[in-house]
RNA sequence: GGUGAGAUGCCUGAGUGGCCGAAAGGAACGGUUUGCUAAACCGUCGUACGGGUUAAACUGUACCGAGGGUUCGAAUCCCUCUCUCACCGCCA
């Protein structure tokens, strides 16, 4: 959510950064002016109005401490005119503020400086590329062939017990997920994230802090007997955590890692890209956030791409990163980078992390801030990135690393896996 | 699922109608003392939104889980809701 002063001293800039994201809807950002100059005129009304009454109230409570009943009668109805005043200015004041509420929600992040121009995902920029795109053997096929010829997935038995898009990962195919969410998870410690196991299903307030609500509320999964969302990310529990909280500047940087299910209702996604585990309704993620000063958010942001793409780079696999145009970014971020593998077998790119500085978007939301010494409490920086998305990873090894007779496992993955290769 | 208790500031916890934005203790922070640490002592120690100011000072309003009501006046009385805790039942 954007700050009313902000939007208030820099309208033009507001204007033309809504424009660059793509926003169409910019006539909101007048609304949101107005609107809080109605706030303001409406709560200096309520104000100096509730101000009288108050100081004839401790009057009155004097007097008739006093026992001069006749004087305090004639204050008490002084007073209770003065709050029949107060009733419908009190009720205009709330609609104002709900409604100024509902409209700030409505406008997304502004791109930082950085963001390219753009309204597709073609027109996102390649920051860097790495990995070789390696040439496959004759017989060569897509990982969903793999997966059935080797055991490793069973796309059926998931239709089965839940639907498409619930994969059942078996034998060394679970081992495999499992080898990689422990490299993932350790290499996230060893660069100090602090690992977190936290709830997957999530209530009203953390999916507004977020960002999720009420914009996406279509994508999550609701539990409604219980009112729960199931978490699309990590991000949202782990970012929550410190939702309405006042940190210490020495607090800082927070910064955290877990694993979970994410589960995604993907409403209206069709075709090629839900083949095998192209898309799926729940899949395994490790998320890294971070919780930082916000002079140090794009300085974070630069090490948090650094840190996913050590990552890409150990396991071998051929990556490109881009800087996303504005009208291919999220609703909340100010700059984000994608991570992108190149499947061999399908040939093309397929999406396995997203890094992203929020700067002070949803901290405003949430109201996550920190004080430094004396001084009032000020909104931190949040931003987070997978650090990985498994099943696109996996596609990748298990297409990119076929060969006639087996499928090669990572160097890295080979401790955790416990063979250095996959055989019928 | 049943029964009971509770929700106050960073924490513990007092407060049953005006003198309460809220006692006290602890923590934290700043300082004095000290060879260092500890102790002791002094001080500071909520948030939001307004007004005001170059900025402060200063000042108004709101907030004691949320919403509503009673009253001249509510942390305190009434109603509704939410959540937490304890015990019982069931269960990993």
């Amino acid at each position: 959510m954007l700050q009313v002063p902000f939007i208030r001293q820099n309208k033009d800039l507001v204007l033309e950064r809504l424009t660059l994201k793509n926003f169409k809807e910019l006539g909101l950002v007048d609304q949101v002016i107005e609107l809080d100059d109605k706030r303001k005129k409406l709560t200096l009304e309520y104000d100096e109005t509730k101000a009288k009454a108050n100081s004839l109230s401790k009057e009155i409570g004097k007097l008739m401490a006093q026992g001069k009943k006749e004087e305090a009668e004639s204050r008490k109805s002084e007073v209770t005119s003065l709050n029949e005043k107060l009733h419908p200015i009190n009720e205009e004041l709330a609609a104002a503020e709900k409604l100024l509420h509902d409209t700030l929600v409505k406008l997304p992040n502004l791109p930082s400086a950085l963001v390219p121009p753009g309204k597709t995902p073609e027109d996102n920029v390649e920051v860097r590329k790495g990995g070789d795109i390696p040439a496959l053997h004759e017989g060569a096929v897509p990982h969903w062939d793999l997966a059935k010829k080797y055991d490793l997935i069973d796309f059926e038995l998931g239709n089965k017990i839940s639907g498409a898009g619930f994969p059942v990962y078996k034998n060394r195919g679970a081992r495999l997920q499992r080898a990689m969410i422990q490299y993932f998870l350790n290499y996230n410690t060893s660069k100090g994230y602090t690992e977190f196991q936290v709830p997957h299903l999530v209530n009203e307030a953390s999916g507004y802090g977020t960002g999720q609500l009420p914009d996406k509320e279509g994508q999550m999964y609701f539990v409604t007997e219980d009112e729960l969302y199931l978490i699309p990310t990590a991000e949202v529990p782990l970012t929550n955590l410190f939702r309405d909280e006042i940190l210490k500047d020495s607090d800082l940087p927070v910064k955290l890692t877990g694993y979970t299910p994410c589960f995604r209702r993907e409403a209206g996604s069709y075709g090629k890209d839900v083949r095998g585990l192209n898309r799926l309704h729940q899949f395994d993620k490790v998320e890294v956030v971070q919780v930082v000063h916000p002079d140090k958010s794009y300085e974070v942001l630069d090490e948090m791409v650094a840190h996913v793409e050590e990552l890409v780079k150990a396991l071998e696999l051929p990556y490109r990163i881009l800087r996303l145009c504005g009208g291919d970014m999220g609703f909340g971020s100010a700059l984000t980078y994608d991570f992108e593998v190149y499947s061999t077998a399908q040939q093309r790119w397929l999406e396995v992390s997203s890094v992203s500085n929020f700067e002070a978007f949803q901290a405003n939301r949430a109201k996550i801030r920190f004080k430094d010494g004396g001084g009032k409490p000020q909104l931190v920086h949040t931003l987070n990135g997978s650090s990985l998305a498994l099943p696109r990873i996996l596609a990748c090894i298990l297409e990119n690393n076929q060969t006639a007779d087996g499928i090669n496992i990572p160097k890295v993955l080979q401790p955790y896996f416990g063979a250095d290769k996959i055989v019928l």
